[in-house]
DNA sequence: CGCGAAATTGAGGATACTCAACATCCGTGG
DNA sequence: CCACGGATGTTGAGTATCCTCAATTTCGCG
């Protein structure tokens, strides 16, 4: 289904010409894996073998400064792509947020994609495009925004994605939203709290639910 | 010359199955065309008709916040490429730095690229993943380190880009800098000046160029 | 109920920002 | 050739935002 959906997607934006339209898909017996909270999936630097699809659960991936501070470029949902890379390498690091199941193509088909399966090919392609697109959208947070536009920004983002009506459950603990945001986890906190007590947001008792009570309001202070 | 260059670092990261290496090449009769210092390339929201490549120059490409806040997500100099979108509109503006030539493509045509001109599909395709690639280390920078680590970074970054031996001529002002490194314009100059007092750079009396004194102090401080 | 992990709150401090003055560069024109 | 003026860059003083360190609370789970 929703690898249905994406491959739908990504023909609309690169669309095939005639001609190529009804070419045989060959069967999709990619394996799938399943991987355990905070389980590595790959390392910075490891050889890009595969590249993953998420079937359900989240990952994060992120790179390290030789001292030990992490910026977390990126959570990935079910239905996205992560780990295709350019070079033999991958250049962050990916693990699983919570129970995980990833899909799990062979990457030096990369390549040969376009001509052997150029349904998936388009689906990284646009996949990557897509992924640029957040990544710039994210060097305007992490560049330009303060603390309160971050946390608000991530908020509608993650809502927008998981599509729940309102109603956020968040998958990661707080020190990875901060080093998504470029924050620590004891700013996110306290940003946290003061949408909570300007009434935009609530806070329920276990602290990884998040309700939004005031989308526009959000939309503003998102800057 | 980068043309070739570029075709065959695209040709080297996704190797073409032997049975496609001969096809005839359509001849690349993109036009060209020069623009002014600042002359806007292409404005966020514009219909996406083209993309480029900087035969010579440097472009600067951007996204604002709705109080002007800025940020340059990358500098793009000769030989590569910029503003191919997935969607129908860019997602970011694009300025000439000082007077620039590019060679304009269709952007129709990335979608059906693929099949008409291999070469030039790969060719987006791999600076798309540089694209992507220089991002997430760019988020890190943003995200992550201090102000005198952002400049080293980018001075250092800028070096290997240009391959001009230990001196680099800055094609832009420091409000620039301050706005691809999340800074403001003191900042960049204090962070450079302390530099120089550490005796790592000189800054020549013209503030253009930027003299790399001791490299591997440069690296040991980019964090 | 009690423990350990995660999150929140508070106090104090450091980094980078703001505002302002000054210096330098460079093109223009006397 | 030098003086002028605007744009660009540097330096300084004071401040705000976010960080650090520490204490406390809350949550999840035996």
């Amino acid at each position: 289904m929703l690898s249905t959906l994406d491959a739908r997607t990504a023909a609309s934006i690169l669309p095939l010409p005639l001609h190529k339209r009804h070419e045989p898909l060959r069967p999709a017996v990619a394996p799938r894996r399943a991987y355990a909270k905070d389980e590595e999936i790959f390392l910075e630097g490891d050889e890009a073998e595969f590249f993953y699809k998420v079937v359900s659960g989240a990952v994060r991936t992120y790179k390290l400064l030789s001292d030990g501070r992490r910026q977390i470029d990126a959570f990935h949902f079910a239905g996205e792509i992560f780990g295709a890379e350019s070079g033999g390498e991958h250049r962050f690091t990916a693990e699983a947020i919570g129970e995980v199941t990833l899909v799990c193509h062979r990457s030096r088909s990369i390549g040969t994609m376009a001509f052997d399966n150029p349904m998936l090919a388009r689906e990284v392609l646009a996949s990557t495009m897509e992924a640029l697109a957040r990544a710039q959208e994210h060097m305007l947070l992490l560049g330009r925004k303060s603390a309160v536009e971050k946390v608000a920004s991530f908020l509608l983002g993650l809502s927008e994605r998981t599509t729940s009506g309102g109603v956020i459950d968040l998958p990661m603990a707080r020190i990875d939203i901060a080093d998504h945001l470029g924050l620590t986890i004891e700013t996110v906190s306290r940003s946290l709290t003061q949408l909570e007590r300007e009434g935009v947001i609530s806070l329920p008792a276990h602290r990884r639910g998040i309700v939004l009570k005031d989308r526009a309001a959000l939309r503003r202070l998102r800057a």
